[in-house]
DNA sequence: GGAAAAATTTAGCCAAAACTAAAAAATAAT
DNA sequence: ATTATTTTTTAGTTTTGGCTAAATTTTTCC
């Protein structure tokens, strides 16, 4: 149905317009790492396709269409991911890469039967939820680590990256999806953070660090 | 490393070898489904490539090399095709389509960890071998039904074709791999089969099928 | 409000992998 | 041994998805 190309551009712009309303063309390129230039014949594709709307000079929005396809990529993308990391034993660091590939793979039929196969998992190995078959994903109310109180415990409920170098740092720090946490204090300084683990560790962790870690209620 | 499309070719080019000693371009713009004249382009890149040898208007055979990425091609279709059939519970007859995108995804620690997973197999669901990492096969001695000796009881190992109403027709049949089957009679007029399954049901075969079918000594 | 900077688009080009039509070589048939 | 047929290659296009360089539009700054 729709290319690997297409299905990427369709899935960095859903993830994109997350944060600014109208994505731009220059987001994009960094994001898919090709020049504008490339970007903008995509577009011009795209919404031909229906996939999405394009304002010359002011970027795009996807349609219901291609928010509905968006979904759907990040469905069989966190379904692979959990796989990955369940069934195969894949590291949490490890498992992005290879559902990069495994995402496009077509066949409605697949998705199904590894879904159910999985147990209906709910979230992927980063905390990140998996849409259902018809794109709707639980949401968890949370807060980056750097903003949580001091002194009540929380449990960590995501990651807001996949870098493979914060991903291996957060499990040497032992801090996995699930784990409790208490924010002892907050340094005045350099706002970095000092926590405390369930079995009494004090971990210290950067405030740039904290941005990427997501808490929620116990 | 390599693309689809190459790998593709260097598949077929590995199954029509068993055949023909030398591959021709239209055997494999046949199997391919496209046409001659790409053929030639493609076998041309792939001989710059070191993975075959090519002779102008003579064919093609693959290099050391073109086996080894042939065999591990075969190695990640055959095992996702087992993966499919024994832990999604997909039917024989829908698994190679899938498998042929599946096999794709690049990534050595990928297939390693599927093959543990599935407690590394050694036949696909078809009964075709699953190679090893090194590529090495295990090998069955079997015949097709129609040249079974009467009256001795056999096997099913193995069915030579994916063709999804074969392999559908063979379901109806009740004669998947492992199946025990004794040849009742050849009947003289059409070479058609009438043979015995365990439950003491006879099932009629004609020689076509019959060529697809292999058994092996129980 | 106009100049400078940044963002975006246009125009032209390239590589991969397909295609068609025509030429050339190999094979089969008289 | 020619001729006819089949197979294969060459030459020239097309589509997809990239690229660079230049032009254009928007945004920012004085
Ligand atoms: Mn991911
Ligand atoms: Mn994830
Ligand atoms: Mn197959
Ligand atoms: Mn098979």
């Amino acid at each position: 149905m729709y290319t690997v190309a297409e299905e990427n551009y369709i899935k960095s712009i859903y993830h994109l317009q997350r944060q600014q309303q109208n994505v731009s063309t220059n987001a994009l390129s960094a994001r898919l790492q090709t020049r504008p230039a490339s970007v903008t014949d995509m577009l011009k594709k795209l919404e031909a396709k229906k996939l999405l709307t394009y304002e010359k000079y002011y970027g795009c929005r996807l349609t219901a269409a291609g928010s509905r396809l968006a979904l759907n990529i990040i469905r069989r993308h966190r379904l692979w991911e959990y796989f990955l990391s369940e069934k195969l034993g894949f590291g949490w660091e490890e498992v992005h890469e290879i559902a990069e590939q495994l995402e496009h793979v077509q066949s409605t039929a697949l998705t199904e039967k590894l879904d159910a196969f999985l147990g209906f998992p709910r979230f992927d190995p980063h905390g990140d939820p998996i849409p259902d078959g018809t794109g709707k994903m639980s949401q968890q109310w949370q807060l980056p680590l750097c903003e949580w109180p001091v002194d009540k415990p929380g449990l960590v409920s995501a990651v807001g990256s996949q870098d493979e170098r914060l991903l291996e740092m957060l499990s040497q720090k032992k801090l996995h999806i699930g784990a409790v946490v208490v924010v002892v204090q907050q340094f005045a300084f350099d706002r970095s953070l000092e926590i405390r683990l369930e079995d009494g560790c004090l971990v210290h962790i950067s405030e740039q660090l904290g941005k990427f870690i997501f808490i929620k209620k116990q």
